[in-house]
RNA sequence: GGGCGUAUAGCUCAGCGGGAGAGCACUUCGUUGACAUCGAAGGGGUCACUGGUUCAAUCCCAGUUACGCCCACCA
């Protein structure tokens, strides 16, 4: 017997656990024969991180889809694993490091990547962990790391050959750079955020005198500090106001070096002074308009911004060592002293921060390595746009191909020490040699110079991006041709979160295009951000974080996991409250006392059930329900919809058998009729099983246990209801769906009036129909026991008229009377008809006035008319009857 | 400055070219042994605003307002 209560926090982990004992996850097992493949590859997890909701949201979603797959026999394999995460990684490390007070460049890179490998040992496996709480299904026997030997072969491969093809570049040119982590970024992980900030105005004299009255040059900047470092002041060629003042020089001041006034298209003669002074080593455009007029780059500032001398001494003794802010002040207070200050103007500036570090990002010149992003982005975009790879919902596509159309290249180095060393050699002369071993480099070097040469390895490692971009086809292990790689790739469906369309998606698509010639996966099921309740999004700063597995121990896994796919509706964020996974628990509850209710009616299970066979309209009608919700669930999970699956689930589940199914069964359990009884209990225990079946993708916990305690040999001889076979029943009888749906409304009916009238609920009371058909009376007959029960109707009668004294409503042509002689209030019963009698005239004017549109019979489709027609007569029909009931009671 | 998205019950959200929905909350009633983590019955909405298309608009189109997000170099 099923104890009185789910005890959610001892079953799922003991579940777990029997699952993982059992192989049961493992690539291809409870497969069908012959089957096709089936891949996810799961968004890999920083490996020291830990599960948050985006997670929990993210794998439940995909545990839905694998676990349907496999339930439906495909070949399934989640491939699971961890990402080693650059830059996040080791700014925890280096954290620790500085909580005693040590750093990493003391240290030494040795040292210091033993102790990253260290904390990886002691917190890698907190996150899988955590997916295992979930109950995610992932095949964990194939976990993968990206900085395992077989992923980072893949990765030296990649780089080798992109290089060789071109693809893969060295240059020197303005990149993001982190003054904390002291490292280059991408684009991606900058964030432009609006501050207060100023801008002031500087003079620069010209240094020949004045020309057409003009003696000076004010322009204007948002960083002084950066003066020190200008190559010119450029002017719109058009400006008329400083056309004879083109190749003249001005007098930079405290640097005190003469500059030219150029021209260039780049300034804008209506904003400021239609000046700008060029800064070609620390402003992104700056640089551009210096590239186009040879105009040399003075860069200022060390790795952690500060002020450095140069070789022109534009950087006088004193700023050395300058962090960029104080030498914004001396700068400001030594123009002011010059003479040469003009203005200041306060005003929302864009600033650049590092996502990670939260500092400003300094624009720095520096050496790195590019992905010629542009050209891999072709066939990526070709892929998208002739629909071989979907976004669901499409409306992405339009920001993928907005952001691929416009790609930059790709920077990939990082001066970090934690990642994928990049394979680059350099000879005592500078060239440099890329090979995927020392040696092979070495003898590359070796035919260059003809003699055995000392090298020097690249000091930096690769965007942790650059890594998870082979993601689909190094965990399968590529470059070797293994079998796995040759199954499961293409892969099927990515699910993430838009958040990484550019940084991940895209380069996916890339990578998996170049090397493997195909896409990495058909579709990419973008979902939602989870958000607080108020719309916020999470973040700890905020304090509004929800953890996940605060809500498993609270309400259970299967709860939380329900609540996810039922608020998953595409193209919107998905704020969590908390009682709406109360309310999912709740269910979870509610399916586990159905099925102690069926155990307790001896509700068993026959092996050779055969729906078909069943006689009763009461079973046939819960079989074409049964039908139609597990057509309708597997519809929507096809298509991604897994609100409206969780929805169908419940509501049948809930709604169709608990509320009525069961209770119908009810009388049946308890009457004589051995047959009918036999014939229910099966199939309840049928319909239960088909059940949790269809429940196994959302709640996969509470399904398992039921599966095995209600049938000790289940586990036995059909192993794991994770391995049971989906169905689609296709059974659907009419006549029965009918009767069932005149019962429900008839006792519907009964409640509602006693509700109204205010009759005691222990009250029992008889029921006369008036103008009933030979097939109500006939049902009214069979049903006699249902109604009884469920509306505690004694007596029901067949009559001509409605008795004196009852309450009355209408049903379709019928009219259900409550003889309710002493209990009944006239007055509130003329009320409630008068009422309804209201509304009635509010739909018959409704219809009325359509039906009379002419425009409306010539134009509307003649099913919408004869529709129509055909609800103004039951409205008049239900009016007409209405009358006749409140004239009964005058 | 561009792009995307959202506005529907008190709250969180579905839905949809032809009769406004769910869960939670609220009100009333209920211990007939599956379930009070429950059952029954109710109240509650100019479907943001303004126009347009249509026989018909909450739904399609345009605009407005509000909010959110993404991208972008105005010094």
């Amino acid at each position: 017997m099923l104890d009185k209560t789910y005890d959610a926090a001892s079953v799922e982990p003991r579940i777990y656990n029997d699952w993982e004992k059992a192989g049961a996850f493992k690539a291809g097992v409870g497969a069908a024969p012959g089957s096709d493949p089936y891949c996810i590859v799961i968004p890999p997890p920083n490996v020291t991180g830990s599960l948050h909701m985006g997670h929990a949201l993210n794998n439940t979603l995909q545990d839905i889809l694998v676990r349907f797959e496999r339930m439906r026999g495909r070949d399934v394999l989640w491939q699971a694993g961890t990402d080693h995460a650059g830059i996040a990684t080791q700014m925890v490390v280096e954290r620790q490091l500085a909580d005693k007070g040590e750093k990493r460049r003391d240290l030494g890179r040795e040292a210091f990547l033993e102790r990253v490998w260290d904390w990886k040992a002691e917190s890698g496996g907190t996150i899988i962990g955590q997916l295992k709480r979930l109950g995610a299904s992932c095949d964990w026997s194939r976990e993968r790391f990206t900085m395992d030997e077989g992923l980072s072969e893949a990765v030296l491969d990649v780089f080798v050959q992109l290089y060789k093809e071109g693809l893969i570049y060295k240059d020197k040119r303005l990149v993001n750079w982190d003054p904390v982590f002291q490292t280059a970024i991408s684009d991606l992980e900058v964030e432009t955020r609006e501050v207060d900030g100023s801008m002031w105005e500087f003079a620069y004299p010209l240094v020949d005198g004045p020309v057409d009255g003009i003696t000076e040059m004010v322009i204007a900047t948002t960083r002084p500090e950066t003066m020190l470092g200008d190559g010119a002041v450029a002017v719109h060629p058009s400006d008329e106001r400083y056309k004879n003042l083109i190749g003249k020089m001005v007098r930079l001041p405290i640097a005190e070096r003469h500059i030219p006034i150029i021209a260039d298209e780049y300034p804008d003669p209506e904003f400021g002074t239609g000046a700008v002074k060029i800064t070609g080593a620390h402003d992104f455009n700056d640089f551009e308009v210096a590239r186009r007029n040879n105009i040399p780059l003075i860069p200022l500032m060390d790795t952690e911004a500060r002020m450095v001398s140069t070789p022109d001494n534009s950087v006088p003794k004193h700023y050395h060592g300058l962090d960029r802010y104080d030498a914004r002040e001396l700068i400001l207070k030594e123009i002011q002293e010059l003479g040469f200050y003009r203005g200041k103007e306060d005003k929302i500036i864009a600033q650049p921060f590092g996502d990670r570090s939260n500092v400003v990002i300094e624009p720095m010149l520096t050496d790195q390595w590019y992905v010629n992003a542009a050209e891999l982005a072709k066939p990526a975009i070709a892929s998208v746009r002739e629909g071989r790879t979907n976004f669901v919902p499409k409306n992405w596509e339009k920001t993928y191909f907005d952001w691929m159309e416009n790609i930059q290249p790709w920077c990939i180095s990082r001066q970090l020490w934690w990642g994928h060393r990049i394979p680059a050699w350099y000879g005592p002369d500078g060239t440099v040699f890329v090979e995927k071993t020392e040696d092979e480099a070495r003898s590359a070097a070796q035919e260059h110079y003809g003699k055995d040469v000392d090298l020097d390895r690249d000091e930096d490692v690769l965007d942790t991006w650059f890594s998870s971009a082979l993601w689909p086809f190094s965990t399968l292990g590529w470059p070797a041709e293994t079998p796995e790689l040759k199954r499961y790739y293409q892969t099927d469906v990515l699910i993430t979160g838009f958040d990484i369309i550019f940084f991940w998606v895209a380069r996916m698509m890339m990578m998996g295009l170049h090397f493997m010639k195909e896409e990495p996966f058909h579709t990419v099921y973008i979902h939602a951000l989870v958000r607080d309740e108020k719309g916020a999004k999470m973040s700890k700063s905020k304090g509004n974080v929800i953890d996940p597995l605060d809500l498993i121990d609270d309400y259970s896994a299967d709860a939380l996991r329900f609540t996810l796919a039922a608020m998953a509706a595409q193209g919107r964020d998905i704020r969590l409250a908390k009682d709406r996974v109360e309310g999912y628990r709740n269910f979870g509850t509610k399916l586990w006392n159905a099925a102690r209710f069926t155990q307790i009616n001896g509700c068993e299970r026959r092996k050779d059930f055969d729906p078909d066979a069943t006689k009763l309209p009461l079973n046939r009608w819960v079989l074409t329900e049964l039908s139609k919700a597990q057509a309708d669930i597997t519809r929507e999970l096809e298509s991604y919809r897994f609100n409206e699956a969780a929805g169908a689930a419940y509501r049948f589940i809930w709604n169709i058998f608990c509320d009525w199914y069961l209770e119908l069964a009810k009388p049946v359990f308890n009457a004589d009729d051995e047959t009918e009884k036999r014939e229910t209990q099966e199939t309840a225990a049928f319909v239960l099983e088909q059940i949790l079946v269809l429940l196994h993708p959302f709640m996969p916990f509470i399904t398992e246990e039921l599966w095995e305690r209600l049938d000790a040999d289940r586990r036995a001889h059909n192993g794991f209801l994770m391995h049971g076979s989906w169905q689609t029943l296709d059974f659907a009888d009419d006549e029965a769906a009918q009767d069932l749906n005149w019962l429900v409304e008839l006792v519907t009916a009964v409640r509602s009036v006693r509700a109204e009238m205010n009759v005691p609920a222990g009250a029992r009371t008889n029921l006369v129909l008036v103008g009933a058909s030979a097939k109500d009376e006939d049902r009214l007959q069979r049903y006699q026991p249902f109604l009884a029960r469920l509306a505690r109707v004694d007596d029901a009668n067949i009559a001509e008229t409605a008795p004196q004294a009852s309450a009355q409503v209408i049903l379709g042509t019928l009219t259900v009377c409550l003889p309710l002689e002493g209990v009944i209030d006239l007055d509130a019963e003329r009320n409630r008809l008068l009422k309804e009698r209201e509304k009635c005239d509010g739909e018959i004017g409704k219809l009325e006035k359509k039906l009379a549109n002419e425009n409306f019979l010539q134009k509307a489709p003649e099913d919408v008319v004869a529709e129509q027609r055909t609800r103004l007569e039951e409205e008049q029909e239900k009016r007409a009857r209405i009358s006749v009931s409140l004239d009964r009671l005058t």
